[in-house]
DNA sequence: AATTTCATGATAGTATTACTATTATCTTTG
DNA sequence: CAAAGATAATAGTAATACTATCATGAAATT
């Protein structure tokens, strides 16, 4: 596992004391070569990004995305076997990115509840600006996994894929909101279900707000956020103070 | 629309009075020639069930389907003019199938609070049993809904095809949970996207118990239905009374 | 300065996919 | 019995998802 540093706008101290908690990593054997260590290999994950997000994923192919980074099909291919692993890898960033952001917003909130609210805050919210400025972009990343992380586990492949730790960064995620959900409430019988259906549906609330209105509440103005949030102050039994 | 007799054993003036009701229908742009009109049409979805359930959807052919029914890949494709179209076909049948169980376990139910609960209970139940015994087999259907569904709108032309009207059914029967919701609980603001996040979060539920047994905490003994009653109840202040 | 290494590029090739088109054959119905 | 309609067989196409080989150019090593 290589750690991955994110340049967030952090100072050093911080960030260390961050990183040296949560480890945010990509499991290696998604690529063949780290596109982090190059300039092609950088130039591969900000222009599939970009790619995947304007034609879709299955429409998306290594030649395409040769051409569009002036490279060649083959190049690709000594970073990546294959697209899957391609997307695998991407959304792994993505959710490393959402962790880090996701402990970064909690650490050091001493009220449980609170602390739980802002970690949906983190999960749920749509990203609205490009937060880093890396090669990376998380507004159309975000995108691409809404529209497409399904995807990526919906195979023939996921137990085996699952085994070698493609999925890791993922189900850390869901773990850490299901042990906070835990802390608000020891009674509660369902916490991982939980965490797991608040993961999942935001993005299918971010899906059916632009897709399939008739089926969502939700809107600009009415977010998935805020159903997810008194979704689970319900479910959990909170009492709603006045503090926002 | 041509309207889709679904041959559950019940009398002839039960069904009469349930159908003029729901209508259940698969919009028929979806196929180039009815399936139900011939005998090899009904060996199409028979085993197209069967092969996608066995070797997934993403390597599933015309050709291979073929092979397996002893016809020929330009007769299928006489019946339907892709896999994805006719995978849409059978999703639509499996939605029109649950609406119709939905119907008939919910009419006739005065209390709205159980009718809410007996609805959520058809949607979020595992299918353990080939219920009818026509060509389609629900308990295999069921599984590719679980793992193939998403795959059906995540793509570039959801919109597209969302106004040809291909996802009526499912948008239907959410709609018609969405409404029981209401009326359990006329002051809940987000009812869509509860009855959505109910639908979709059964099929994920399902599909981690099989595979990400970490990040839920259904199984065999505690079912998707037991936490999505639990968080109904619960997320629309609902007393729990002793029946159950 | 010569050489080895290494990354990238160019080209070719393969099996499969997702179709379309045409023609032949077989079955049903008038 | 003939015509119509359904199905089968065959061929063909462009694209996909790769693999393999060889060439080139730049950087690092000797």
């Amino acid at each position: 596992m290589i750690v991955l540093l994110l340049s967030l706008q952090l100072n050093v101290l911080k960030m260390d004391s961050l990183l040296s908690n949560i480890k945010i990593a990509v499991p290696d054997k998604i690529y063949i070569k780290d596109p982090e260590s190059s300039d092609l290999g950088k130039r591969i994950i900000e222009h599939s990004i970009i790619l995947i997000d304007e034609i879709g994923f299955d429409s998306f192919t290594f030649k395409k995305l040769g051409v569009r980074i002036g490279s060649n099909e083959s190049s690709i291919y000594r970073y990546f076997e294959s697209k899957h692993k391609l997307l695998l890898y991407l959304t792994s960033r993505y959710w490393a990115w959402v962790e880090y952001q996701l402990v970064f917003a909690t650490h050091n909130v001493p009220d449980d509840n609170t602390k739980l609210t802002k970690a949906i805050e983190v999960i749920t919210r749509t990203i609205k600006e490009d937060v880093t400025f890396t090669h990376i972009n998380e507004v159309v990343l975000n995108r691409i996994v809404i529209n497409e992380y399904s995807k990526s586990y919906l195979t023939k492949e996921v137990d085996s894929e699952n085994k070698e730790g493609y999925f890791v960064l993922y189900k850390r995620l869901i773990r850490r909101l299901s042990e906070m959900i835990t802390k608000v409430n020891k009674d509660y019988q369902f916490p991982s279900s939980l965490a797991s259906t608040i993961v999942e549906g935001a993005l299918h609330q971010h899906f059916l707000k632009s897709h399939f209105i008739s089926i969502t509440d939700c809107n600009d103005k009415v977010t998935p956020t805020k159903f997810f949030i008194n979704l689970t102050q319900n479910v959990l039994n909170i009492k709603t103070n006045g503090s926002k």
